[in-house]
DNA sequence: CAATGTTATATAACTAGTAATGTAGTTGGA
DNA sequence: TCCAACTACATTACTAGTTATATAACATTG
């Protein structure tokens, strides 16, 4: 067992250590949609998410309200047109702008995402970092052991919060 | 201005939120140093620092140390040989094995980022949040505000810490 | 009202991670 | 002792982000 120098750089490598944490995190809550039997990526439900709380957005919106760069919008929602989530159509005004929306079967997997799927990842997260407090190095420590200790798909045991 | 609906979904949206935020971070770092004039990539030099820290680690204990998968440690290791920085050769008892150590140029290296380099990245980050504290939601929330106010390249004045 | 500049999206090339699998070297048991 | 299983690393194909740049539509202005 070899030590994990990026811990124990501490602020030096801050930024690689939150990546990876952000990338486990990732991992385990598409597990935890897997076991559901949610048909997506764990990175395209944030788009329909934007997109049931915001209304139709364009693409540059759409970008901004995930918070990545406008070709990792277009691509996404790309994808999620090609997977008859999303509907993509010019805007009237402006040929420009690509107004995107919700299909009928988006809509349904958002509502069942709200029901079934988002409760029990909220809550699996929770379990997790919920009570944390203090400094954030040793708040991170915490997280790394708790998701070693036991991974967030076998914390979704509760669906209350 | 469209709201920022990772942020705005807490615990559901965890991952995605800290992954983006470790993203941010280290381009961050990158831009410290390229203007310092340090010339490799900011992921590469983990894998240094891991070396100079631990001594000789095959690529397995390296992939181990810097928290990513062998297969990535691989390529990484593969690209500073290429640069001169790291030489690899097979363990005389196990000839499965490939012993990675610094080379003349990366022990350079190494040293010229632990007193220019290092230090005026850590006071950064240290400078952004150091003095922070209570739940980790609301560090997140502080972090993001404190690079969109002044990003890490703008936060290396002193160099203590 | 045409030329010029600007904006919105698309495309291309790259980075850095992943999982799955291949291959060569080592080891242990029949 | 040799074959089967295991181990360490390499390779391949994929994901999801990035930057730089191209294209098409709109806006401005001389």
């Amino acid at each position: 067992m070899v030590e994990d120098v990026v811990r124990s750089f501490g602020f030096l490598t801050l930024g690689t250590r939150i990546k990876r944490l952000g990338e486990r995190l990732q991992a385990d809550t598409q597990r935890i949609m897997d076991e559901l039997g949610a048909p997506l990526q764990a990175s395209q439900y944030p788009f329909l998410a934007a997109v049931d709380r915001l209304g139709p957005l364009t693409v540059g919106e759409l970008a901004e309200a995930v918070g990545i760069t406008q070709p990792g919008a277009t691509r996404t929602v790309a994808q999620l047109v090609e997977l008859g989530m999303l509907e993509a159509k010019a805007a009237p005004d402006d040929q420009r702008r690509r107004i995107v929306s919700l299909s009928r079967e988006g809509k349904r997997l958002v509502a069942a995402a709200k029901s079934d799927v988002w409760p029990r990842i909220r809550s699996a997260v929770a379990d997790l970092c919920g009570n944390l407090d203090g400094p954030l190095l040793d708040q991170l420590a915490a997280i790394e052991d708790g998701l070693a200790a036991a991974p967030l798909d076998r914390r979704a045991g509760k669906v209350t919060l």
